[in-house]
RNA sequence: CGCGGGGUGGAGCAGUGGUAGCUCGUCGGGCUCAUAACCCGAAGGUCGUUGGUUCAAAUCCAACCCCCGCAA
């Protein structure tokens, strides 16, 4: 099939590839324009740019994909079909319309729960189970349009967002396939999204300060969901600290404030902390400009105490 | 030229011109019902690299290599 392939970051990658491996025709991989990124504020293609360069498929980069010039330039390419996995900006009706068979989206949740920028990432947080992938056909809205396929996918007690996320990437991709041949073979019908729907939206800088009075558990679930991007963060003697790995324990423990965030214990897996519902033991942590070490190392180093505070 | 932190025995840190130190780990010994146990002893470091200044450099200067936080 003749396919105009839109998307940006690492999620997306997987589901070009395959799309490739199946044997469709890329027209043009359509991806957000390089941008200053990284330290030194450097140039920096997308990773979809990168792996389509790779595979020698052209680019275009526009910077906006709302325009009369966009619209006829796909019109030309004559596409049957625009798949779009994670291009970073919303379709306008006119190139909506524009291939026979639509334009097909994944995304990375159960539709209709978890719309928005950062599914992934908030399906951990919020201690979900279970996520997955679905496929839709757009329309002008945020992730509302009809759903083909969907598939799930287990969320391990312990999985970190950035291993939720390679599996779906790949799962996506898999559905992808397969949503187009059953496509094709005229077997798929779109059918409203039905259920409960909720909002997944960018991850801000508050999402990643660790408040110690919340349980051990919600700070369990924020930590990993937050790893390996951006990092959940506390303090200690003013010093900022990343957390990438805890344990939750005791998670019935009643705790009495007023304050939490206390250092109960340190032992050989790291540091017990007393939260506001029971405590957690954090494993791994990153003081600012230092690489990832033990909590125990971090903390012993420092020549802390058992009775010091987080977050002060 | 976006802002910034850092490279010191296995780990984490202190040490800004004059004998290289702390906590942990390791090894040996002791003690203990037990504890990040505790006590005694020991091993282990070309202080990122190269060059410069100096009677003397981990410490000052220059260049380079590497790691990381913010921001995107």
């Amino acid at each position: 099939m003749r396919i105009v392939f839109m998307g940006t970051p690492e999620f997306a990658v997987p589901s070009l590839m395959s799309l490739v491996r199946e044997g469709h025709e890329i027209a043009v991989v359509i991806t957000q324009p390089d941008r200053p990124a990284g330290r030194g504020k450097q140039q920096k293609a997308s990773p979809v740019k990168v792996a389509a360069q790779k595979l020698g498929l052209p680019v275009w980069q526009p910077e906006k994909i709302n325009t009369a010039e966009m619209a006829k330039s796909l019109t030309a390419l004559q596409p049957e079909l625009i798949v779009v996995v994670a291009y970073g900006k919303k379709l306008p009706a006119p190139i909506l319309q524009l291939p026979a068979k639509g334009c097909l989206n994944v995304h990375a949740s159960l539709l209709p729960a978890y719309r928005g920028a950062a599914p992934i990432h908030w399906a951990v947080i919020k201690g979900e189970i279970r996520t997955g992938v679905t496929t839709m056909m757009m329309d002008e809205g945020l992730d509302t349009g009809d759903v083909l396929l969907q598939k799930t996918y287990p969320i391990a007690a312990e999985a970190t967002a950035g291993e939720v996320h390679d599996a779906l990437a790949e799962l996506g991709a898999d559905l992808l396939i397969e949503t187009i041949e059953s496509l094709s073979r005229g077997e798929l019908k779109a059918v409203a999204q039905k259920g409960e729907s909720n909002y997944a939206p960018l991850l801000k800088r508050e999402h990643e300060w660790l408040d110690w009075s919340r349980s051990a558990l919600e700070l369990h679930n924020q930590i990993r969901g937050l790893n390996p991007w951006p990092g959940a963060f506390t303090t200690y003697r003013g010093e900022n600290l990343k957390v990438w790995r805890s344990m939750p324990l005791d998670i019935q423990k009643v705790n009495s404030g007023p304050k939490f965030g206390k250092v109960l214990r340190i032992t050989e897996d790291g540091l017990a902390i007393e939260t506001g519902k029971g405590d957690i033991l954090l494993q791994e942590v990153q003081p600012a400009g230092k690489r990832i070490m033990s909590a125990r190392d971090f903390f012993l180093g420092r020549h802390g105490q058992v009775g010091d505070y987080l977050a002060t």
